[in-house]
Order: structure tokens, then C-alpha cells, then sequence
DNA sequence: AGCACGCCGACT
DNA sequence: GTCGGCGTGCTC
């Protein structure tokens, strides 16, 4: 009787291909999906069963045991997975393994937790108070449970004051246990609309009829303007996928999430909606997952890897701000979500919507190209009027007055008809740098090929690559003079200056005055109150939220992205730029936009600062056309740091000589990185570029296997990066 | 990636 | 005489 007797296993290690396995005889064959235990050299790992075939090979180690009935990644997913391995050449252990919740990983069973109670063990109902003489709490905690044969919740035993510590101690006595209890499921829920739609406006209506006829697979590009109610459409386009019992994943940036959206999503309708963010537990991420899994989650709101979350029912899948940089991941596995839901979306024969205000060119080309479905919507809501971006022309600010006095007299007029304004500058920090005015040398950071920030605050400097930090020196570190100055300015100083010159709040937002938990919400919670304030943040303002006061945004210091030697830095500052913009003058408010610039001839500051991203986006897709790059050719990246800039550009340079060609694929390099050293690496890169996706795959695969071949690899940390978002 | 083995420097 | 550094090699 043939059997198939050999296990394919895909484990979550950094190598190509799977490793076979022998099935014990009396185990029924698991299916493609199923996790499995295995012995892998000295250590034990959980695999994912790739697939079966009938062997008598004798020699292979068995698995030790088979996790699952029914696969935890389900066929469709599999081949996404599959899929996406290739793509982005990476192992697909390590994808199988990406996708799983850490519990599932870690071979936990693939349900949901029920509640979990702490009771007295039976032989913890047999203990002499005696022997707990010397551990008060533990003994108060021994007769609390005692009192309480069904067990207690954490919650119901921090209300009784038992301590942790107490509990951990009974455990390791055996005298208490930790018990799952299995919760009944919540009762299904049929109101599916709880709160009235707003009447759309004809083009909101006209997107939303689109999408709603939408049957099987169809990509839409949703292209609306800052405030024209792409939320909206996106609602109202769900509730008949919701009311026909079907789910609905929405994607949004790892910002994007913010209280306000998701309250929208959660009075609209009367479903259950599951938020996956980094801040749940591993247990309530892989309760989310089960949730979603079995169909009892309706809406799944998430950040780039909820793109992976198995549907029992799919219906539609939304990218909000589909061109957002934190879609890709930018390390280990470097997949990008808003590729990838569309991959889903055709495998799953549901409907994509990717909305924007400023889509990538990439998405852009592919609405131009009639590839997808392109929604347009170029009035805001309630008749609100585009603000009008003034260009100043920043050449005569000083290192002390970096805003300018025309931006000032702006902010205080704002201030004193009761508004808010915003002053953008993407630059934290005090000053960007310490200098000697007798020599004029630099404090730089000693690991990194960058210069030192001056956090003035905290009395230190500290390098925003790597994380060195040191005092604010006294003397020169060349010729020991004591005159040292500060140069260009940082959100620390626009507030500093900002406070000393406006009669009003100054709230401050970046990751040094938002890295405890909460401080956001309380500074975004104070803005909305209304009251006039200055805003000075960096790019966490950006995002997402609404300030219905405010009425002036200043943007600093946007040149450098506009003039960046990396091809999509004008792109990116365009995006930026119009969202930043788009945060003043909302509903009936006029908003008022004045960008300081250096630069106010450059053409594309101009197309920037006249507010029409797609004049722009064509302005650039002509020059992206004419040099073959994204959406018009195709990049990989192989990235490589080493202790030496030798050893790397070696481990380059070999790959790029010994790599078979190919007429399409061009070779760029090695050369070393924007950054050569940073954290105490060198970097360097090899860069390949193809018109065509199939010929460019074909020698990356080759340059996949020479690479992991090559011993001088082996000296250096190097990875591949397909479709890269910038070239640093 | 882990985790071993293996061969050279400073310490009980 | 050992502890421990990281180069090299393997994992079905």
C-alpha cells in the first residue's frame, strides 16, 4: 500500500527550499498549511507542511508531531505566500512564518483564548496555612482563591489586591494554576447600519455606484483630493458587502489609525470591527486572527501586515493612502502591502479600492494605462476651497530667525482671529548642528557619516541614524576653542522661538515629545479643543488628522526633498507637502498655506506650490520614462554592510562580474552607499535595473544563489530589495 | 538564523 | 591549565 511518506516542510530559517520528513507510520497525513514539529539540527522548530510525496527513503528524522487539523494558512493564502516568495526572493519558511501570529509560530493551538482564571490546585486545597508562616501575601492570596472554587480573572484578583509575584510564587509550588476558560461566542449580530450615511456628493456617488457594481476582482485607484470624503466613499461602498455577510480588510498606514477614523468606522456599522495594531498582546492578535478566520470580525482595520489575514467571507479590500512609504517593510521580508492586497484581491475575486489625494506614480500609471479603475474626486466636501500655497523665498532667513517675518506676522494675524496654526519642519531635534566658529569643525557622530542634533533640552547630542548620543561638548574636538554655535534650526527651536513670540499655546508633536504612551492623544486632544494654538511638529502631524481650526500651515525647509538625489524625493515631498497643506482650512474655513523656500524657481517646487499634484506626477513620470525607472523600468537593490567598505564592495563587485547578464538587465555598480558608514558600518550597493519584470527576476534568482554561495558574503550582512522605496 | 566545532589569547 | 573570542560549516 503506498503511502506518501514523505513530508515536505517549509521552517522558518534563511534558506531556499524545504526539508523533507519522514511521517510516522500511525499519523494521518497533514495538509499543505498544517503546522508540524520537527527536530532541525540540535533544536526543535514548527514548520508549515508545503506538501506530500509517496518515499521509502529511509534516512530522513521523523516529525515529532503534527500541530494541526485543518491548515492555519489556508490553500489561497498559501499561494499568496508562495507567490510573494518568489517575487520578492525571499525564503518561504520565513514568509509562512511572517504571516503567522507569534502564538501560532511558537505552536500554540490555533483557536481563540478563552478567559483565563486562576484557581487552587488540588493539592493547593491541601496546604497548611502554616507552611505560607513567612509569605503573608502569598497566604492571603491562597485564601482569596480558596474562597473561589470557579477561579478568578486577573482583573477580579488585582481588584482582591493579589500580587503578581505572590500568584508566580504558588505556581512554581504547584498550589496554583492558570485555567482557560472557553467563552461563549458572542451572539451574531444583524443590524448592520447603525448610524445614516451623508449624502454624497455626485462624484462620491458616482465612485461609490463603481465600486458597488464592482463584480469579482476589479482595482480601483480612489484619486480624491485632501478633504474631498474618500472615507465616505470608502463607508458607504462597504455597507453592502457587510450587509450581504461579508468582511471587509482595510489597510492604512502605520500612523494613519487614528481615533477619529476608527470611531467612524465603528458608529457607522453595527458589526464587529477588529483593529490589528502593534500594541495588542500576542494573545489578542491571534484572537483577532481566529476572529477573522472563522468570519466573526466584519471589518479588519490594520497596518502592511494585515494584508495577511486569512477571511473566511472576503468582500472587499481597501489601501487607505495607498501611497504611503510604511506599506513596504523595510527589513527582513520586504514585501509591499499595496502590491500585495491586490494580489489578494484578484485571488480572492473581491474589489480593491487604493484612495489617495497624491497616489505614487506607480499606482498612478497603472489608473493612466487603464489597468485600474480610476475614481476621481477633485471637489472637497461641503464646498471647501483648496488652500493656496505661497511661495517665500527663504534665502534671507538666519540660523537664529528661521521663520520668516512674513510667516510670523501670518501666525500671530491667525492667533488673533482665534485659529490655529501649523508650522511644519521635518527635523527634530534643537539645532541639526554643533560647529567651532574659530576653525569651523563639525561635531559628528563617531559611528555614522552624519552629523550630531542638538536636543537642547535634554543637554545632548545625539545622531538620528544611529542612536549615539553624547554631552554637549565645550570645546572644539579640533582646536579647543570654547566658541561653539549652534546652525539651522529644529522643531525644539521653532517652539523655543515660537513660544517667546506668540501669546498662545505652542504644542510641539514629534517622536521626542510623543514617545510616552498617550502624550499624542493628549496633545491632539488639546488641539481639538480649538483654542488658538501654534502646532510645530514633524511628519507624525502630517497624517491623517483633523484640525478643524486651523487655518495657516508654514512649511519649512521642504527643498531638500524637492532637490534629493534620490529619485523619489520629489515625489515624496510633493505628497508630503499637499499633506501637510491639506491640514489647514477645512469645511468653510479658507485655509492659508506659505512654504518657505530656497528654491522657488525650481520647476517642481513651482508645479508643487501651484497644488496640482497631477501636473507634477506628469512632470515626473516623463523624467522617471525618459530614465527607465519606476513605473517605466524595474528595480532590485542588493545592500550589503561590512566592519570594511572593502569586504563589501568585494562581496558586490564579485557578484556583479561573476552574475550571468542578460540584455534587458542593467548592473549598476558596486558603489557605496548615499550614507557610506552608518552605526559603524560601511555600506555599499549594487543596483539592477530592467524594463521588463520576467528577465529581471531571472538574474535575481541567479544572483539570490551566487550571493549565499560566495564566501566573501559571508564577512558581510547583505539583502536583496525588490522594488525598492529609495536608493539609501 | 541558530548552534555546534575549532583553534588562538588572558586569567583563575 | 581553563574561559572565551569569532571564523567555518551544517541544518531534511
Amino acid at each position: 500500500m503506498p503511502s506518501p511518506s514523505v513530508v515536505q516542510v517549509a521552517l522558518p530559517v534563511p534558506l531556499p527550499g524545504c526539508f523533507d520528513y519522514r511521517l510516522p507510520a500511525d499519523t494521518p497525513p497533514p495538509q499543505r498549511g498544517c503546522r508540524v514539529e520537527v527536530p532541525f539540527g540540535r533544536r526543535t522548530l514548527v514548520g508549515i507542511v508545503h506538501g506530500l510525496e509517496p518515499s521509502d527513503r529511509k534516512q530522513l528524522k521523523p516529525i515529532k508531531q503534527v500541530l494541526d487539523e485543518e491548515p492555519v494558512i489556508d490553500p489561497l493564502l498559501y499561494r499568496l505566500c508562495e507567490r510573494a516568495a518568489r517575487y520578492y526572493h525571499h525564503p518561504l519558511g520565513e514568509v509562512l512564518n511572517f504571516v503567522l501570529p507569534t502564538l501560532l509560530r511558537q505552536g500554540q493551538p490555533a483557536r481563540a483564548g478563552g478567559e483565563v482564571r486562576w484557581r487552587l490546585t488540588d493539592r493547593g486545597h491541601h496546604v497548611a496555612p502554616e507552611r505560607l508562616a513567612r509569605a503573608p501575601r502569598q497566604l492571603q492570596a491562597m485564601q482569596v482563591l480558596a474562597e473561589h472554587p470557579r477561579g478568578l480573572t486577573p482583573a477580579m484578583l488585582e481588584a482582591l489586591s493579589v500580587s503578581r509575584p505572590a500568584l508566580q510564587a504558588l505556581r512554581d509550588k504547584q498550589w496554583v494554576e492558570r485555567v482557560e476558560v472557553t467563552a461563549a461566542a458572542p451572539a451574531e449580530e444583524d443590524a448592520v447600519r447603525a448610524e445614516p450615511a451623508l449624502r454624497p456628493s455626485g462624484e462620491q456617488r458616482a465612485a461609490i455606484d463603481a465600486i458597488i457594481a464592482a463584480e469579482g476582482f476589479q482595482p480601483f485607484l480612489l484619486d480624491g483630493v485632501t478633504g474631498s470624503g474618500k472615507t465616505e466613499v470608502y463607508l458607504q461602498a462597504m455597507a453592502p458587502v457587510l450587509a450581504a455577510g461579508k468582511q471587509v480588510l482595510v489597510l492604512v498606514p502605520e500612523i494613519g489609525l487614528t481615533p477619529q477614523t476608527l470611531r467612524r468606522f465603528r458608529q457607522r456599522f453595527a458589526v464587529p470591527v477588529t483593529v490589528l495594531h502593534s500594541g495588542l498582546t500576542d494573545r489578542e492578535r491571534l484572537d483577532a486572527w481566529v476572529a477573522a478566520r472563522d468570519g466573526r470580525a466584519r471589518i479588519l482595520i490594520g497596518t502592511r501586515s494585515a494584508v495577511f489575514t486569512p477571511l473566511a467571507r472576503p468582500g472587499l479590500i481597501i489601501v487607505d493612502e495607498t501611497h504611503d512609504a510604511s506599506l513596504k517593510q523595510q527589513d527582513g521580508f520586504r514585501y509591499h502591502a499595496r502590491d500585495l492586497a491586490t494580489w489578494r484581491a484578484q485571488q480572492l475575486e473581491v474589489p480593491v479600492v487604493h484612495g489617495s489625494a497624491t497616489p505614487a506614480l506607480e499606482t498612478l500609471q497603472l489608473a493612466r494605462a487603464g489597468r485600474y479603475h480610476w475614481l476621481r474626486l477633485r471637489e472637497r466636501a461641503g464646498g471647501a476651497v483648496a488652500p493656496a500655497i505661497e511661495l517665500l523665498d527663504a534665502r534671507d532667513a538666519t540660523p537664529d530667525q528661521p521663520l520668516l517675518p512674513t510667516a510670523l506676522t501670518a501666525i500671530e494675524r491667525t492667533l488673533a482671529k482665534g485659529e490655529q496654526a501649523l508650522v511644519f519642519l521635518n527635523r527634530r531635534g534643537f539645532a541639526p548642528v554643533i560647529l567651532c566658529r574659530d576653525c569651523g569643525w563639525q561635531d559628528e557622530c563617531p559611528r555614522c557619516d552624519s552629523l550630531m542634533t542638538w536636543h537642547r533640552s535634554e543637554h545632548q547630542l545625539r545622531c538620528h541614524h544611529c542612536g549615539h548620543q553624547h554631552r554637549v561638548p565645550q570645546r572644539c574636538g579640533q582646536c579647543g576653542s570654547s566658541n561653539l554655535t549652534d546652525a539651522g534650526a529644529g522643531t525644539e527651536k521653532l517652539e523655543a522661538l515660537l513660544t517667546e513670540h506668540c501669546d498662545a499655546p505652542v504644542v510641539r508633536i514629534d517622536r521626542d515629545t510623543t514617545r510616552r504612551k498617550g502624550s499624542l492623544d493628549a496633545k491632539l486632544a488639546q488641539i481639538q479643543k480649538g483654542e488658538p494654538a501654534v502646532l510645530v511638529g514633524t511628519q507624525m502631524l502630517a497624517k491623517g488628522h483633523h484640525f478643524p481650526r486651523l487655518s495657516l500651515a508654514v512649511i519649512m525647509n521642504m527643498d531638500a526633498g524637492f532637490l534629493s538625489a534620490d529619485f523619489r524625493g520629489p515625489e515624496q515631498a510633493a505628497q508630503l507637502l499637499l499633506q501637510v497643506a491639506g491640514r489647514s482650512g477645512r469645511q468653510d474655513r479658507p485655509g492659508r498655506v506659505l512654504m518657505q523656500s530656497r528654491h522657488g524657481d525650481h520647476h517642481l517646487v513651482r508645479l508643487a506650490a501651484a497644488g496640482d499634484y497631477h501636473a507634477l506626477a506628469d512632470a515626473l513620470l516623463d523624467e522617471r520614462r525618459g530614465a527607465g525607472l519606476p513605473p517605466f523600468g524595474h528595480l532590485a537593490l542588493l545592500r550589503c554592510e561590512a566592519m570594511a567598505m572593502d569586504q563589501a564592495l568585494q562581496f558586490l563587485g564579485e557578484c556583479a562580474e561573476r552574475l550571468p547578464g542578460h540584455p534587458q538587465v542593467q548592473v549598476l555598480g558596486p558603489v557605496p552607499a548615499p550614507m557610506e558608514k552608518r552605526a559603524g558600518r560601511y555600506r555599499a550597493q549594487l543596483l539592477l535595473q530592467s524594463p521588463e519584470r520576467p528577465p529581471l527576476h531571472g538574474v535575481l534568482d541567479a544572483l539570490m544563489a551566487l550571493a549565499r554561495e560566495l564566501p566573501s558574503g559571508r564577512r558581510c550582512r547583505w539583502h536583496l530589495d525588490v522594488d525598492p522605496i529609495d536608493l539609501l
